[in-house]
DNA sequence: CCCCAACCGTA
DNA sequence: GTACGGTTGGGGG
């Protein structure tokens, strides 16, 4: 760069926020996508390329550079952790773009400048000043007052919303200030929306008349005293100190390190093809057309660009404290963190999420893991230490030792620590991993002995937890854990709430659902081709298992801190293939907020009413035992009715029946369908059994089991929701399922009214109506069930009267059964095969309805076929929210095995994107209803796929019904704005049977 | 003591 | 035809 030169800034992340405020909301692209600030920002990238000379500005840019915010972790968040605190999360629809304008950035094949710990302010400020001192001219495009302090006879800004430059005069009109007096002035006013602090009573004016009065700020404050208005005096003596501070967070810095010199900034000649293949895809085309003519490339044969950032996209955005995404959630940087943490050296603009995934894989991914590296944390200051180094990291990998899988019942035993030393070399870094004993115990317990003691030499379990407790409830230093939903409960349930966190286990599900599993000797063996220690060489197995307490510390050292450190490892490496995947956004939306909303659940729990569950109990005992008797007379033997087999060989071989058919082991199925069938042909004993069975499975998974799972202390029931065990992102629910409980026979029902609230309450009940056709609908856009859902009528009866031309008035309940089942039948990736055991008709028949439902709902074949195409060209399908199910069994040579693949991968966005809808809805719902002061009377307790359980105050009800569910049939949006509306039915009583 | 198959409860 | 988890029986180590 030389003297004469014309550098161009352009303040990236300013830009977003400014566009996107100025822009029409939704602009969107066909697939929903929200592309308002990318349209902005490109309209004026082009405009200044091409035709600034014709603008205000005046001059052709002869170098140019677009710089962001790396992340919210910087410098001035460390002299002043409030910084910004204030922030709220970046609207939804504009998270996805701040990865979609750096990809627009290298389409224009512009240089994407940002730096680790600085604001893109500062780096501005840098290039301007390093510019300014060769002779060149600068172009600050920005309208943020924050960089009006650059403005010199030299450096200009530039508003380009407005077409307007602004120089040093524009600057005085504006502020009263001359620019270089600009620092002095936000240092006396202070910023609210940034969270600096400033002297009450002085606004701009007022500081600007001070300032004039006295030359600048130093001499202000050393004659602060002779200020005649008492208030006004006494408020800047007062605030002296938070004027200095105001003035270091207010100053840019101008000696930040710069990857790129001026001379890398130099414009090039822009490759047309690739710039519309970019535009093309984000579908602005008129845009596209301009470009098109002006590069002289032709439009129509240029493909779309492959743009890797989508939904999840944005790798680092400002404030991307997507953390702060949920309500509620803690407004942990980590994305900051996570960048901070690099071993690999994130170097402006050049480092993609996907360049630092691969870097971090080769740099982790073979790494032996040392224990003898290990440490055991005997006393207080070296626990502080860690935790000093913890926080310099701003990244600490923890994992709980306890006495309990159940992290209701658990007691804290230890915890390991892992942190990240940067070594010498990018690459390089180590890992040191500690483990912190707190409750082992020693000595025998058995009649010869005193029984167990504490062992020596740990930090007392008060001491250590009052130590760990400001790290671990510090939204700014990340905790990285492996299923942090336990951690999060017994830190809870020891007066911790761990703010700040990531989960390796939520990460790989976002990234891996359907490819294996996710606990973490899977992922270490997977990612970092290591066997972590099996927990029953330390603990022992079956007979010998002791619990944690009672293992030995040394053996509990290696054990433990080689969990923190396979975690941090495991977090290295697949953190950053978030970003890359374009998933971050999947994983902060729906993954990381519902931990703790989950915990809270699980916590809760619910009461049962353990005398029903025993009555019940001695009922269908006494109706079973009843059903015994008439079972062996009708077999004329007494065998075990509960064994298939021997009921298979009595049934099928010594009484003849016929219709028998051989499970897949050659055994004699007795199904509920198969003995259905031999009753409907008159044989008595079958029905029987089917009965008997159905009282049988009442009594021992129900009546029986529940009463079991009553915490000793909560007395309330706390089942365990298991956030990343199923392919399509639905929850599951174990120790106890409360996701089944019976509710489709009267029978069953029975023990549904043993759910009961508690004195003073009532149990709401609010479930989405249909929603995976809604879904279905919306998805594959099809007309006629659009338009059933917006007039709200019966979804089945039109199926058939659409197939069947049967009239709805009248229609009788056979017809409509059939459409229902077929209905249901198209979310499971219908089968004639299966369509035809359901509706127990012939395969050809099935076939028929089949091919008929396809011909009146065209549109669903069509979805059909793409997403099958889909799968097998990608090996997954996605949820409407972006979500991934992945079939890596897809393309099986095995024609049946490819079948079911492919049933599942087309059922998977519609169970998944339903899923997602309520995933989103418990992430909101807490938040709407302390917005509604109802957070106190109102308790979620349970989730069961598309229903939502609250514990409600009874005067509470009224309001709190509206409010969850308008939250619930809203959920979707802003993401998505669905084709069809979504409807929730709601209803409260003293039981789970009569709210359902 | 552990694992699998069969069966069945839910959405 | 999709997605789960729990119980039981029964076999193997």
């Amino acid at each position: 760069m030389k003297k004469g030169d014309h550098l161009f800034l352009v303040d990236g992340s300013g830009f977003i926020f400014r566009a996107f405020h100025a822009l029409p909301a939704l602009t969107r692209k066909s697939d929903g996508l929200p592309v308002g600030a990318v349209s902005g920002f490109c309209n004026m990238m082009w405009k200044l390329l091409t035709e600034a000379r014709d603008t205000s500005v005046g001059v052709t840019p002869t170098h140019l550079a677009v710089i962001f915010d790396y992340s919210s972790k910087t410098f001035r968040k460390d002299i002043y952790p409030e910084y910004k605190a204030n922030r709220s999360a970046p609207p939804e629809e504009l998270v996805p773009q701040f990865g979609l304008i750096r990809q627009a950035t290298r389409a224009f094949n512009l240089p994407c400048i940002e730096t680790e710990g600085f604001e893109a302010d500062d780096i501005i400020a840098t290039y301007a000043r390093a510019a300014e001192a060769i002779g060149a001219d600068v172009t600050i495009v920005s309208s943020d007052k924050d960089l009006m302090q650059l403005v010199t006879a030299n450096v200009h800004m530039y508003d380009s919303m407005k077409d307007k430059q602004i120089g040093i005069p524009d600057v005085i009109e504006k502020w009263g200030v001359p620019p270089e007096k600009m620092i002095d002035l936000q240092s006396l006013t202070g910023d609210s929306t940034d969270n600096i602090p400033g002297i009450p009573g002085i606004g701009p004016k007022t500081a600007a008349q001070l300032l004039e009065e006295y030359g600048d700020l130093d001499t202000l404050m050393a004659r602060a005293a002779e200020i005649k208005q008492n208030k006004r005096r006494e408020n800047i003596l007062a605030g002296a100190e938070l004027v200095k501070l105001s003035r270091q967070l207010v100053t840019l810095r101008t000696d930040v390190p710069l990857d790129m010199p001026l001379d890398a900034l130099m414009l090039e000649k822009q490759d047309g093809p690739k710039l519309v293949a970019f535009l093309k895809t984000m579908e602005f085309t008129s845009l596209t057309r301009r470009v098109a003519d002006s590069c002289d490339c032709d439009a129509s044969v240029i493909e779309p660009a492959v743009v890797p950032v989508e939904w999840g996209a944005a790798a680092h955005g400002p404030d991307l404290d997507s953390d702060t995404s949920a309500p509620g959630q803690p407004t942990a940087s980590g994305e900051a963190a996570a960048s901070s943490a690099a071993p690999v050296k994130a170097t402006a603009g050049s480092a993609t999420p996907a360049d630092l995934a691969a870097a971090r894989q080769s740099a982790f991914g073979s790494q032996p893991i040392d224990h003898s590296t290990y440490v055991t944390i005997r006393d207080l200051t070296t626990l502080q230490g860690w935790i000093t180094a913890a926080r310099e990291t701003g990244v600490v990998a923890f994992d709980t030792e306890t006495t309990s899988l159940d992290p209701m019942q658990a007691d804290l035993v230890g915890l390991s620590l892992a942190i990240q030393e940067n070594g010498p070399s990018p690459g390089a870094a180590a890992i040191r991993a500690a483990y912190l004993p707190l409750a082992h115990k020693t000595g025998r317990d058995d009649l010869f002995s005193d029984g167990l003691k504490l062992a020596e030499n740990q930090v007392p379990m008060d001491a250590a937890l009052a130590a760990l407790k400001p790290l671990l409830e510090d939204p700014s230093v990340l905790k990285v854990a492996q299923n942090l939903k336990y951690d999060y409960l017994v830190m809870k349930r020891h007066g911790v709430t761990i703010k700040g966190f990531d989960d390796t286990m939520l990460i790989s599900y976002v990234l891996e659902a359907g490819v294996g599993a996710h606990g973490m000797d899977s992922l270490s063996e997977r990612w970092l081709g290591h066997k972590p220690i099996p927990y029953k060489e330390v603990a022992g197995s079956g007979k010998s298992l002791v619990t944690f307490d009672l293992v030995d510390i040394d053996k509990a050292t290696a054990y433990a801190a080689e969990d923190a450190d396979v975690t941090l490892r495991l977090w290295l490496v697949l953190k950053p293939r978030l970003a890359a995947a374009g998933l971050a956004r999947v994983y902060e939306r729906l993954e990381r907020p519902l931990v703790p909303v989950l915990a809270e659940m699980e916590e809760r729990g619910i009461t049962i009413d353990r005398q029903i569950l025993s009555r019940l109990s001695g009922e269908l005992a006494q109706k079973a035992a009843a059903f015994e008797d008439e079972i062996y007379e009708l077999a004329s033997e007494r065998f075990n009715i509960g064994s298939p087999k021997q009921l298979g060989d009595i049934l099928f071989g010594r009484m003849g029946l016929p219709g028998g058919t051989k499970t897949k082991t050659g055994q004699w199925s007795t199904s509920a369908q198969v003995l259905e069938d031999l009753a409907a042909q008159g044989e008595p004993l079958p029905r029987k059994i089917v009965d008997w069975r159905q009282l049988t499975k009442l009594k021992s998974t129900y009546t029986d089991a529940l009463p079991g799972y009553v915490h000793p202390q909560t007395k309330r029931v706390h089942t365990s929701y298991s956030m990343a065990a199923t392919t399509t992102g639905r929850l599951s629910s174990s120790e106890p399922n409360l996701q089944n409980i019976p509710v489709r026979t009267a029978e069953g029902r029975k023990i549904r009214t043993a759910f009961i609230s508690t004195p003073g309450h009532k149990l709401l009940s609010a479930d989405y109506s249909q929603i995976e056709l809604r879904v279905l609908a919306h998805v594959a856009d099809i007309p006629q069930l659009r338009q059933a859902f917006a007039d709200g009528v019966d979804i089945h009866a039109m199926t058939a009267s659409e197939m069947f031309g049967v009239p709805v008035d009248g229609m009788p309940s056979e017809v409509r059964r059939r459409a229902k089942a077929i209905n249901f039948g198209i979310i499971y990736g219908i089968s004639a095969f299966g369509l035809a055991n359901q509706l127990s008709i012939e395969r050809s028949e099935a076939g028929e309805y089949i091919k008929k439902y396809f011909e009146r709902f065209p549109g669903i074949k069509d979805y059909m076929e793409a997403t099958k195409a889909f799968a097998r060209e990608h090996g997954y399908v996605e949820t409407i929210f972006g979500r991934r199910a992945h079939y890596p069994e897809i393309k099986s040579s095995n024609p049946s095995m490819r079948a079911f693949n492919e049933r599942a991968a087309i059922n998977a966005p519609i169970q998944g994107s339903a899923a997602d809808v309520i995933r989103r809805a418990m992430v909101q719902v807490e938040p709407a209803l302390a917005k509604a002061g109802l957070g106190e009377k109102t308790r979620m307790l349970l989730q069961v796929h598309d229903e939502l359980i609250f514990e409600v105050e009874d005067e509470a009800i009224e309001a709190a019904m509206p409010v969850i569910v308008s939250t619930m049939e809203n959920a979707a949006m802003p993401a998505i704005a669905m084709r069809v509306p979504l409807k929730v039915d709601a209803r409260a009583a003293l039981n789970w049977d009569e709210a359902h």
